[in-house]
RNA sequence: GCCGCCUUAGCUCAGUCGGCAGAGCGUCUCACUCGUAAUGAGAAGGUCUAGGGUUCGAUUCCCUAAGGCGGCUCCA
């Protein structure tokens, strides 16, 4: 169950990608069939005796007894069981795999630098890590010379035998590990007080020591003498021989026990495969996914860009991402009009007492940029708008009948991010949020949240996004957790219920709420697998409370509203970067910066090329006409890397005939048609909306 | 914020073991007028991220800062 838990969920919620684009999600192995083991033999005899293939790309390398558990082919069991082979290629066959690489890993970093202290080494989505203390910190070349160590010692064929110790043993064993030594009092700890202890394993953890006996693992040369031993849980491959290919990817620093107050370790990054061909479908995996990289296609398209002068996390946008953005905003805005918001608008900054009455100072402060002290008063640049929508409910009696108030606004924020977190349009230090609150009776909560999700994921699937899951953000028993826990249910079941009616899978966060209330997320799959954190919608029973927030009911008594935040995009800034990785830079037509772009074969067709331009702005379609002197060839090149989705070629035939050609973003192409057609078409194809790049079965 | 790496023309990158810097693309000019992914020739373009230090001399070595990249931590 453990083993499960390391490559479940837990990993999803990282913006690591390229997992499922390798993986499919949901993708059950088939079931093996079970052997059975007499007792005091070993898996790897009741395998060999049923012909299961223990060296392919498929073999198996350890089994799972009839209790679940993983164990060594070659540990001979206690007493008879069924067992069923576990395949190399299955997930938790690889799960051995890269944990097993990881002690070769550490096993070359000690020989080549033995000074060198271990941490852990657990498998992680698509590889492995090992976490080392050593001399001085790892140098890219370092890598090089690591992997040549670890391919001799795979060459060397190395057992990996496993060893029952008692702890007081393996603390003799392991006096010069300090931190394998406080592993072993932290599992020590964890059996003496039961569950949840603060200085509870992780799962993580867990795989080094596990829970119960105590296991180290010896790497034996062919000759059984002792190359290697660590502290490990297992279960481990049966020799280093069945590493068919690894590549050690990256350097880092990490925190020992992901504590920040705790000592930095360096962590070596690797992956590792059944087979070599396995590895390389994985790395061109890896150069797709940085093709799409949105920072990069940011600059190659001329979108936006991130001016030192401004400072960290700050964007500017460009012409063509004002286009995108202006499309992207103006659409969200008619959809939020049709569906009952409406609009407001609010100051950046305010006086420190807003954000005292919110109750985000102090708890924020250090996330918000410093004050400005001005007449007085310390002014801060807002990092949320909430405080403000709430000031505009306030700002005159409200009466039942007015409810649900949905206030929508884009309205910018300014957070102090860290300055190691900053990452392209996805976590940036100045933003604009498309965020709404929402005010109603606790009666209409149920309700509201139903149509909320309905409308955010419908709104969502006209972007182009159409794969999600939902996240159900809950308290636990943190002290951080603020409010009546008999309200926090109420909101929690209203959402699960929201969740629930949306037929979305639903992936449970307990402890992830804010504090002030329960939330949902809903994550999106991109075109290559990669899931995102897109819109948020929060329960809020808390600033109501703060601001005197309160309505006329029908009862002529005064009550207070239920608050409801949304934010859909997420931030415009990051729902543009999401976009862009999704479309990889070819945007729908309806969004493309520029639609159509009109070559002509010569000089000839220019100005007719401007005729039928004209046309086609009267129609608000964005065209541009490539009159610069290059070839016609070279303006084609220039366009498809553009990624525009309409290019329209004429030359003198075209023109004779009052026709035009077209070539569709993927290189198809239709010749003569009139023009008059031609720009119907294309005003059509915007105008529905169309996700997909236009090509000729779209018109036939 | 922490650890490591990086910063040379608009972009991608060479290069100088310390002696006034180079390519491709892009831009501009000229010629070519061509039917679905690069026509040819020429020109312009750099205080080598910034500040300080060492040195006869620093883009190169050292220190500090800013920005970027990869992680960690964080993400109301």
């Amino acid at each position: 169950m453990q083993v499960e838990g390391r490559f479940g969920p837990d990993l999803q919620n990282k913006e690591s990608f390229v997992s499922s684009a390798v993986s499919p999600p949901d993708v059950q192995p088939a079931l093996q069939p079970s052997l059975t083991v007499a007792a005091g033999t070993t898996p790897r005899a009741a395998l060999e005796a049923a012909g299961v293939d223990l060296n392919g790309p498929s073999g198996a390398v350890v089994v799972r007894d009839s209790a679940g558990v993983l164990r060594d082919l070659d540990v001979p069991l206690d007493a008879a069981d069924e067992v069923r082979p576990v395949a190399i290629d299955s997930p938790e066959g690889l799960a051995v795999l890269r944990h097993s690489t990881a002690h070769v890993m550490a096993q070359a970093v000690q020989e080549l630098f033995p000074e060198t202290q271990l941490g852990i080494g657990p498998p992680v989505e698509n590889g492995f890590y090992y976490d080392f203390l050593p001399q001085r910190p790892f140098t890219p070349e370092d890598l090089g010379v690591i992997e040549k160590k670890m391919t001799e010692i795979i060459k060397a064929a190395q057992r990996f035998s496993r060893r029952a110790v008692s702890d007081d043993d393996a603390r003799i064993e392991l006096k010069d590990e300090k931190f394998k030594l406080e592993l072993i009092g932290l599992k020590g700890n964890a059996n003496a007080s039961g569950n949840h202890t603060p200085t509870e394993l992780d799962a993580e953890e867990a795989s080094q020591v596990g829970g119960g006996q105590l296991t180290m693992y010896d790497n034996l040369n062919r000759d059984g003498s002792l190359a290697w031993t660590d502290l490990c849980r297992g279960p481990h491959l049966p020799t280093t021989r069945r590493i068919p290919a690894f590549k050690l990817m990256r350097t880092a620093a990490a925190y020992w026990r992901g504590d920040q107050a705790n000592e930095q370790l360096q962590r070596i990054y690797g992956t590792a495969w059944p087979s070599k061909e396995a590895l390389k479908n994985y790395l061109s995996q890896l150069e797709e996914a940085a093709k799409r990289d949105h920072r990069k296609l940011g600059a190659e398209l001329d979108l936006f860009s991130f001016p030192d002068e401004l400072g960290s996390g700050l964007a500017v946008f460009h012409p063509k991402g004002g286009v995108l953005r202006k499309e992207m905003e103006d659409y969200s805005r008619r959809r939020h009009e049709e569906s009952g918001y409406e609009f407001v608008n609010t100051p950046h900054i305010s006086k420190q007492t807003l954000f005292e009455t919110s109750g985000h100072l102090p708890y924020y402060a250090d996330a918000m940029f410093p004050p400005m002290e001005f007449e007085g008063s310390n002014y801060y640049l807002k990092a949320m708008n909430c405080p403000m929508h709430n000031l505009i409910f306030r700002a005159r009696g409200r009466s039942y009948r007015e409810l649900p108030l949905r206030l929508f606004e884009f309205g910018s924020v300014y957070r102090y991010e860290k300055s190691g977190v900053v990452h392209g349009l996805t976590r940036v230090r100045g933003m604009t949020q498309d965020d709404s609150h929402i005010y109603c009776a606790k009666e209409q909560m149920g309700g509201e949240l139903k149509n909320l999700l309905d409308f955010v994921i419908d709104l969502l699937r006209d972007y182009g996004l159409d794969d999600f899951y939902l996240e159900l953000s809950t308290r636990d028993d943190s002290p951080k957790f603020i409010g009546d826990p008999a309200e926090w249910e109420e909101a929690t079941e209203a959402l699960r219920e929201a969740a629930v009616q949306s037929g979305l899978k639903l992936v449970p966060d307990p402890g992830g709420a804010a504090y002030y209330g329960p939330k949902i997320s809903v994550q999106a799959r991109d075109a290559i697998g990669r899931t995102w954190q897109m819109s948020t919608i929060q329960v809020d029973f808390q600033q109501p409370k703060r601001f005197g927030l309160e309505y006329t009911g029908a009862d002529g008594e005064r009550h207070q509203p239920v608050m409801i935040h949304r934010a859909l995009f997420g931030s415009v800034e990051r729902f543009i970067g999401v976009l862009t990785e999704h479309y990889a830079g070819a945007f729908p037509a309806w969004l493309s910066p520029v639609q159509v772009i009109a070559i002509p074969v010569t000089d000839e067709q220019t100005d007719y090329l401007f005729e039928i331009a004209n046309k086609l702005k009267a129609k608000r379609i964005r065209v541009e006409v490539d009159s610069s002197s290059d070839r016609m060839q070279k303006k084609i090149r220039t366009a498809q890397q553009s990624k525009v989705p309409f290019m329209l070629i004429a030359g003198a035939q075209d023109q004779d005939n009052g026709a035009v050609s077209f070539r569709y973003r993927d290189g198809e192409q239709r010749n003569g048609v009139p023009v008059e057609q031609a720009v119907e078409e294309i005003a059509a194809f915007v105008a529905r909306r169309a996700n997909h790049s236009p090509s000729v079965a779209d018109f036939g």
